[in-house]
DNA sequence: GTGTGACTGTGAATGTATTAACAGTAGATT
DNA sequence: AATCTACTGTTAATACATTCACAGTCACAC
């Protein structure tokens, strides 16, 4: 299987079937066919025939798709068969908020370890996560083998974090902080910024 | 103008320009080239004369462009010019942190009525604003004018309660509930998978 | 003036993503 | 067993987005 050739909208619908799967799953449909499939996603048939194709063939003629064993697969894919442990930079009202969020665990994502650079918060513990210091990554970081880091800090001194996170092994950040960030090489970064979001409605309303 | 030819990821790279020019104008920059300005976005010179070529003829060959100026065009076209008060659904964790998030604020956009189904919170007052039942959405919403609204509540009922604002006039909607809304007939909606973001980056970073 | 260099705005070319359309197939039906 | 139906996987067609490449323009130098 090759990665890279795999379109980037597709790995995005991907968690989204998977979330679809999981509810026919409860429902206990056992099989399902792209035109359902198409319709609880709100995409076209032909674009969930051509979405998993490119990963196999999973299904049959005459049944479809098997909702176990798509949902189990795909999370094969994602990498979210089992927990993963993510570290956190920045303890403010959002960091705290996630430290909390419910989908994270459902999804099979743990935050671990949390740093800050705001002595007042650092040794304390929050919904049940010491808070390091910022210094300390490199010394606390390597135990929880995580692979992946969420931003929620400030802008200043941003890009060195990032590369002191990339050369202690992290490959992937979610970045909530609303400035560019340049990922280092092999480093993939993915933005959220919510304000960006509410401009593009806003726009969008006045058509 | 034709709002409806212009290409959506151009529409994302709007706010994001708005926001390169407002760094710029803070550093008393007058004019900026589409080079220097591409560098600053993490695209090319020739997307960014595309996407504002799209609007209009803002550049002029020897000075570029007018930084005051093409930041004041944006903010009209994104309609981020003036305040703009949202509603918001729902006052869990996740609701309290939007409230007091500056990022709004900072870019013009004021959450004023909150509403939430739990007895618990309704007629207490959370960062300034009061919490109101969401039986009285249809009372309460039009004093506020509101043309948008987030959504951070539970899944339960949530077609109902789109259907609801949509008759009350909201043209747009940020959702931070992960399941899938069909938006009502002039209405876009905007979401937010936090989860969905975290499997994208943990499939890339098996690649 | 005339020439030079560097820019913008844009048509044409390329790359990427989605949709249409159909060949091949497996079960159901007669 | 032959026929019918409705599906998948995939090729071809279309739509959408980005990049290339250049004509036209302006400031400046000589």
């Amino acid at each position: 299987m090759d990665f890279s050739k795999v379109p980037l909208q597709t790995v995005e619908r991907l968690s989204r079937y998977r979330r679809v799967l999981a509810d026919l799953q409860e429902d206990g449909v056992e099989s399902v066919f792209s035109h359902r499939l198409a319709e609880l996603m709100g995409v076209t048939p032909a674009q969930v025939r051509r979405d998993l194709s490119i990963f196999g063939s999973f299904g049959n003629v005459a049944r479809g798709y098997d909702v176990v064993e798509l949902h189990g697969t795909i999370g094969r894919l994602l990498g979210t068969d089992k927990l993963q442990t993510l570290a956190m930079i920045g303890l403010g009202n959002l960091g705290r908020t996630l430290l909390t969020y419910r989908g994270f665990q459902e999804r099979g994502f743990h935050i671990g370890p949390v740093f800050d650079r705001d002595s007042e918060k650092i040794g304390k513990v929050y919904a049940g996560r010491r808070c390091y210091s910022i210094d300390d990554l490199e010394t606390v970081l390597p135990d929880f083998k995580c692979k992946m880091a969420i931003l929620a800090c400030g802008s200043s001194g941003l890009d060195a974090i990032v590369a002191r996170l990339a050369d202690l092994g992290i490959r992937s950040i979610l970045n909530f902080v609303p400035c560019r960030v340049i990922p280092p090489q092999g480093v993939f970064i993915e933005n959220v910024d919510l304000s960006a979001k509410l401009e593009k409605l806003s726009f969008l309303s006045k058509a």
